[in-house]
DNA sequence: GCCGTTTTCGGCCCGACTGTTTTCAGTCG
């Protein structure tokens, strides 16, 4: 084997570079069976990576004083991100890799390899990455190492013919109907009493890793069994007197959990996580000289709750917390202090403002569409086919816009009430200029600008592009901002937060695609919107009828994730309202009076 | 190594399961 090359951070390091790294260190820590500090690296790792700004930024205007903000960093880690950020190394861990030069990240993401694992199939077998542990797996040797065995050797097989075949998470929209459906026949099956979906299909996390179903009944092991002989298992991975873990033939891995009928709102909370959540709220408990665990809240031995999730929160001294806030990111402090927001809900929303028709790529008519639509119980649809640089779309020039804006004034008299706005996905040009005059622009109700081509520019280039757009005094509001394509694409790389001041100047409104593989914006660019006071709209992309239910399935609970409460998402205005909020701002007199959409307040629930 | 409604020292979330051990360590969530 070649000698390792130590591991090297490229300056200008991302923060989850720098994460990777404290991961990489506790990893190592753990191996050496040093108490303590494995936890503390790890917690700092979650900190860096959830942080809402780039480190190496953070670094450069403050030093190393103004990394102490990062939550979990203390002095000495503070200096170690500084050596990182300035020099792209870290002499800790690569005195830690000429020891173990193994590929730490990627061996311990196996199922059932830990930092111990590593290190001994490092010193016994010579192991460092993946594919060194499939031949060492398939050769037979691993089962002969302390604490493994042919059981544990099988596992890792298992394990890797796994993460070859299905690779990732999976996006919600691909996992979530299937477990539904699995909830619901579980409910039938003999002594079950209450069966619920929780894990991160309940938090709504746009990718799902595996399912958990929680199942309260009086006897656990029959409940198990019958579960296990279900027809969509595939696999049992692992059975006990109280869960069973199985692989559907989808792929999909599930857990269930069976509880007692009183333990039952506790189980919930703990199996809907986030872990960090469960980690605050039984830290909190503490303090209270409480214990919280899957079976209750206790003092001593007594059970002050458990029964419902509502009864161990308020037992906190928290509101409720909903399942898409728990991730501690604030939502405690929130709770205890009654600030919680009002989130969004599916059946506010009275509009949709990205829909595709036959004129360009959609599959159905403007008439289709805007009937499908009111079926739906919306109340008002902007029609927004592409614009003609999209050519492959036969997108709508100047002239042909002019003669849909036509179609849709005769349709829309004829809708009673429900009403058709003219509107267009106007192409973001590679400059930032738009591929429509403003003439043309200036006629429609609704323009959505996008990008749809040059993805790969430069940070500052794509940035300046985007904000040339938004600047275009027509442009109302910007599709799908970052373009990723969940499991298939990248985002542009662009600076949201850059994006996020530039709408708040101009009243530019940023589009939550709600279109399952996209979900653009994510849920934390959702948040910062909302913290800025930028208003959203949750939008189809609807290329076809079936698509109009996309975000009230999908969109919603991603805003809500990002915080957002009906206020500050413009689509469940009534139209008039709407309207007059998106033109808000954009064609507000330039100067000379001070006419400014009102800061909003969160609502607080 | 971090942190503070047990605050500058002395704590650090908790339980289930597996496979290995012959009473428990490692891993997971």
């Amino acid at each position: 084997m070649a000698a390792p090359e130590p591991a090297r951070y490229e300056t200008g390091v991302r923060n989850a570079d720098l994460a990777r790294c404290f991961r990489d260190l506790a990893a190592y820590l753990d191996m050496e069976g040093v108490p303590y500090k494995p936890r503390a690296y790890e917690k700092a790792a979650q900190g860096i990576e959830a942080y809402d700004r780039p480190l190496a930024e953070v670094y450069r205007e403050g030093g190393t004083k103004a990394l102490l903000a990062v939550p979990g960093v203390g002095r000495s880690m503070a200096e170690k991100l500084e050596e990182l950020i300035t020099s792209g190394r870290c002499a800790l861990h690569e005195e830690y890799r000429r020891k173990i030069p193994s590929d730490v990240g990627a061996l311990m993401a196996l199922e059932g390899i830990g930092p111990k694992a590593v290190k001994v199939l490092w010193e016994r077998l010579g192991v460092r990455t993946v594919a060194d542990l499939e031949a060492a797996a398939k050769a037979g040797r691993v089962r002969d190492l302390p604490g493994f065995g042919v059981r544990s050797e099988e596992r890792i097989l298992k394990g890797l013919a796994f993460v070859a075949a299905s690779g990732a998470r999976r996006p919600l929209a691909d996992v979530l109907p299937e477990i539904e459906a699995l909830a619901a026949s579980t409910r039938r099956l003999p002594g079950v009493e209450q069966v619920a979906i929780a894990g991160s299909l309940r938090r709504r996390c746009e990718t799902v890793g595996d399912a958990d179903v929680l199942v309260s009944a009086r006897r656990a092991d029959a409940v198990l069994a019958a579960f296990a002989a279900r027809p969509q298992v595939a696999r049992v991975l692992g059975r006990g007197e109280t869960k069973c873990s199985v692989v559907l033939a989808s792929g999909l891995q599930v857990d269930v959990r069976v509880v007692p009928r009183e333990s039952f709102g506790a189980a919930f909370l703990y199996f809907t996580g986030s872990k960090a959540h469960n980690v605050a709220l039984r830290q909190l408990a503490m303090k209270r000289k409480l214990k919280l665990n899957e079976y209750g809240l206790f003092r001593g031995d007594r059970r002050v709750a458990g029964r419902t999730e509502r009864e161990v929160y308020a037992a906190l001294g928290l509101a409720e917390i909903p399942p898409e806030l728990r991730e501690d990111r604030g939502e405690i402090e929130a709770a205890r202090a009654g600030t919680l927001p009002r989130l969004v809900e599916p059946d506010a929303l009275r509009g949709d403002l990205q829909i595709q028709t036959d004129w360009t790529d959609g599959r159905h008519s403007i008439e289709a569409m805007a009937h499908a639509a009111r079926d739906a119980g919306l109340e008002y649809i902007a029609i927004t086919d592409h614009t003609v640089t999209l050519a492959m779309t036969g997108g709508c020039d100047e002239a042909k816009l002019r003669r849909q804006m036509e179609e849709i004034d005769r349709l829309d008299a004829t809708m009673d009430g429900f009403r058709i706005l003219k509107g267009a996905e106007v192409n973001v040009l590679p400059d930032g200029t738009l591929d429509v005059a403003d003439a043309a622009l200036a006629a429609l109700d609704v323009v959505g600008v996008a990008v749809h081509s040059h993805f790969n520019l430069p940070r500052a280039e794509q940035t300046a592009r985007i904000v040339r757009a938004m600047r275009n005094p027509h442009a109302d509001i910007l599709f799908h901002p970052t373009g990723r394509k969940i499991g298939q694409r990248e985002p542009y790389d662009v600076d949201v937060d850059a994006i996020i001041a530039v709408a708040k100047e101009t009243g530019t409104v940023l589009e939550l695609d709600a279109y399952p593989d996209r979900l653009d914006l994510k849920d934390e660019h959702v948040r910062k919107a909302v913290d800025a006071g930028v208003p959203i709209v949750i939008d189809s992309d609807a290329h076809g009828v079936q698509h109009l239910a996309f975000p009230r399935q999908w969109g919603v609970w991603q805003a809500r994730r990002g915080w957002a409460t009906a206020d500050d998402v413009l689509n469940t205005r009534p139209v008039e309202a709407f309207l007059a909020a998106l033109k808000d701002g954009r064609r507000a007199p330039a100067r000379g009076t001070t006419r400014r959409r009102p800061t909003r307040r969160r609502a607080r629930g």
